[in-house]
DNA sequence: TTTCGTTATATTTGTAAAGATATAACGATC
DNA sequence: GATCGTTATATCTTTACAAATATAACGAAA
């Protein structure tokens, strides 16, 4: 048997924290939808619990990451902002080369 | 304002957790105490969370990490394994290049 | 001015994780 | 064989977190 070696990363804004995978994955879904209440669908989660998160996101971050609008055509929506957009794509870098590191590492625990 | 990047690393056994942060530790204050409740005492966690955490650990790992004994001469005790002491710090080590790495790459989020 | 789907928020309910408590078993030592 | 501090385990209680429910506000469009 082989062991596996598994990683979290997640930002922290002084004592907030600003963005995890789960953030992320929010905020991918709503740049597919066009929705928070969509998104949420999407993602099997409440609207609560996606909003809770989002506004989390946005008063942690030091810019607006989403832009959010109430009633006219379609009841309203959510977009992300340019700045919401590269922080996803950092993010998804940062960690993808996380992965990759530990991945060469593990080889020191499997030969002990 | 600066964002701080963060991160969890944790050793899985198929689809148990052989070892965490929590764990590690755990396992230092045993090889320090001689003792699983003093161990407990010392971290400040009872000492039932304490053993299943150690019964979950050698359940999953493929060696034991740590021998216990009932009765005799102070009561009983635990120490680490050999492969408990190479397991920790094999732990550590790859911890600590996990941070070092991921230190140099909060810039691409500081910078956006 | 009514309808509609959305954002925004409060309140209640349910559930799983953590914590507290109790107790048995063990074996060297005296 | 009584004592002692430990490991080992069950059971109950509490608490924190998630989920569910309800409702108000909004504004374009018909």
């Amino acid at each position: 048997m082989n062991y596996k070696i598994k990683s979290r990363i997640w930002i922290e804004a002084g004592d907030n924290v600003l963005l995890g995978e789960g953030r992320v994955r929010l905020l991918k879904a709503i740049d597919e939808t066009g929705s928070l209440s969509k998104a949420a669908k999407s993602l099997q989660i409440s609207y609560k619990k996606a909003w809770t998160l989002i506004d989390a996101v946005n008063k942690s971050s030091i810019q607006p990451v989403t832009i959010t609008s109430i009633g006219g055509k379609g009841g309203g929506g959510a977009v992300l902002t340019e700045y919401g957009k590269k922080l996803i794509i950092a993010f998804d870098d940062i960690n993808k080369n996380c992965w990759n590191h530990l991945d060469t590492q593990i080889e020191k625990i499997n030969n002990l």
